[in-house]
Formats: C-alpha cells, structure tokens, sequence
DNA sequence: ACAACCTGAGACATGATTGTCCCAACTGGG
DNA sequence: CCCAGTTGGGACAATCATGTCTCAGGTTGT
C-alpha cells in the first residue's frame, strides 16, 4: 500500500516527518495542530498519515532507529580507533541531530527500551572498552562515566546541529573531545 | 506574610517544593495532581500554596536560581583554577541535580531567558577564559564548543544525580573531565 | 479529459487537566 | 483549652488536545 501512494501524499508524508522532528525537538509536547501548521499542511490531512499522535511518535522513533543502527554498524566495523571515531560520530550526528530529543516526548518505559538508544550505548561501550586497552583513558575515569561523558557529548552536539548548527562544523569537535 | 505561616503548613509547602521536583525531573509535563499526591498532600492543598501551575514553576526556577547564583559566585571568587573548579562542580551539581530538568518543563522562551542558566553560563565561560589564558584548551576547540561541552558535562552529572548516584561519586569526575 | 486520489477547513464528541469552591475534620500556638 | 489556620475530599465549570467525520475543491496518473 504504500508503493501506491500517490507522489504529492508522499511529499506530505515526508513533510510531516521533518517538520514533527523538528518541532518536537524544540518543544517535546507540541500539540498536532502545531505539528500540522509547520508542516504546512491541515490537521486531517496530518491525521490521515497518522491515525494516532503515538503512531506519528513510533514512526519518528522507527526512523530514528534505523539511522542509528545502520551509523552505528558501519563505523564498529571500521577497526581504526581513530577513524572509527570519526566515522561513528559523523554519522551519529546526522541520525541524531533529527530526533536528538524525541525521548523526551517519549513515555519513560518506551524510551529506556528504545532500540535506537541501545544501539547508540552498544557502539559507545565498544569504543570505550577500545581505548581502555589502548589506554588512552585518564585516571580516576570508570568506563560508566565515560559512556555517560561520551553520551552527554553526543547528545550536546546533536543539539546543537538541531537547532541549526553545521554538521561539518560540529561533528570533528566532538570527536576531537571525545579523543 | 511568610513568617505568619505556620509550621505544618512550612512543612507542606517544602514537601510541594520538593516532591515537584523530583516529579518533574522524571516527566516534564507531570500533572497537579500527580505531583500533590507524591507529596502526600490533597490536590486541593497544593492549589492553596501555588495557585496555578505556572506559580508552582516560577517558585522552582527562582529556588533553583538563588542555589546557582550563590554556587556560581562562590566558586568564582575562588583565585585557584583546580580549586575553583572542584567548588563549582561540588557546589553546581547539588543545585542543579533537584533542578536539572526543570527547563524542559518550563516555556522555551522563559528557559532561554532563565537567570539560572545564565549564572551558571557566566562561570562556565569564566572558567573557559581562564583555561585558554592558561593554555590548557586542546587545539581545534575553541571557546563556543568548550562552553556547550561544559554544560553537556554538568548536565549529564546532574541527571545521574537526579537518578540516584552519589553527589560525592559523581562531582569529582565531572571535575576530572573538565580538566 | 476523467476518475481516483489527496487535501483543507470546519464541526463535533471525548477525555484529561486546570483552577474554584465548599464543608467537615484536624492541628498548632497562645 | 480554644480559636484560627490548615487540610482532605469531592463536586464543579472551563479549557485544551485528541480523534472522527463530512464536504467541496484541487492534484495526479492514465
């Protein structure tokens, strides 16, 4: 059914998506009449996408996980630390930047069983336990924090690409810190 | 009119201040009577200190303000930079772990606007000036992203606070990776 | 060109939340 | 002890977001 969408319902559809990320972002509970109007379209037709403002969240949450997933895959593949690094958080960026706050307009029991996140922890873990034995990692530093360091630094830049800030300028500097 | 409160409605009114908190820490958008019933009180009552809602956050934002400004003034005035920092890590983390999310409950224009955060702005970028007039600043970092990394840091100690962690665990690392 | 599809606007029911009010019962300070 | 202050509970109106429905008009693909 949806190879037989019509080619302007899938522009709406597209639209929606990008305009609920992107409201969401700055107000997690934004309402679908707010949704709607920076969509640019009415809010039957948002109603028509998405039965539900839950659907339209899962959806969100769905296309947020495959970015992830699929960043995080290629980059755990790539077995040059600092490469690795560089290849994860670029790619990161991007995915996140879309949908950075999307769990907190999200119920707290979906969002710590969100795939997505998990995905995220999974390839943050490998790199940490990677630079351990590489010893790159300061005194007095648990790999706990780190991955709570190494996330919260994820989470800022993804922000501030969010809120209109330059992937290209913001991806090296977080993998710079992150070093 | 304070001081002719009496004691048990003292008691209340700390019991609201501090069960919102928590509550608000964990779901932003937490209704009255979700909050009035973590503090063991009647709805009706919590209605009695704080007449509306958005009473109930200005009265958080302003205790979370004075916490910060006096942390942050206090830490400021400390001349040695490692000390200075530890103070206001220390100082920062348990002001801000009861308040940490507070801004995502709060209206984006008066979160943008809120003197708290601008406190803790001011020492953050104090303390970054310091440390590149000291040449402790990596190479590629410059004072923008320094500034968000700052805050993503404290950011994320406070919201493992919030959680549960130690205050004593967790400022010291802050305090370590900052440096 | 035509038929099927998509859309906008608005009316409507529903449920949740906010804020108000009242009364009976309890508690602290003089 | 006793009054004033405080509280809990429930009833209530008002508001807002969600979700449904219809209809007239516009767009796509053939």
């Amino acid at each position: 059914m949806a190879t037989t969408l019509r080619i302007d319902a899938q522009r709406t559809h597209e639209r929606i998506l990008h305009a609920a990320t992107a409201e969401l972002t700055v107000d997690p509970s934004a309402g679908m009449d707010v949704i709607a109007h920076r969509a640019g379209i009415g809010r039957a037709t948002l109603y028509r996408h998405f039965a539900t403002r839950e659907e339209l969240l899962a959806a969100l949450r769905e296309l947020f996980l495959d970015r992830v997933e699929a960043a995080a895959d290629a980059s755990i593949a790539e077995t040059d630390p600092r490469a690795a690094v560089e290849v994860f958080i670029e790619a990161i960026m991007r995915a996140v930047a879309q949908t950075c706050t999307l769990n907190e307009a999200t119920p707290p029991e979906d969002a710590a069983n969100s795939r997505g996140h998990i995905a995220i922890d999974r390839a943050i873990t490998i790199f940490i336990d990677r630079a351990r034995e590489a010893g790159r990692l300061q005194d007095g530093v648990d790999s706990t924090w780190a991955f709570t360091v190494g996330k919260a630094l994820i989470n800022a830049g993804a922000r501030e690409i969010a809120l209109g800030a330059d992937v290209e300028v913001i991806a090296p500097r977080v993998a710079i810190t992150a070093a």
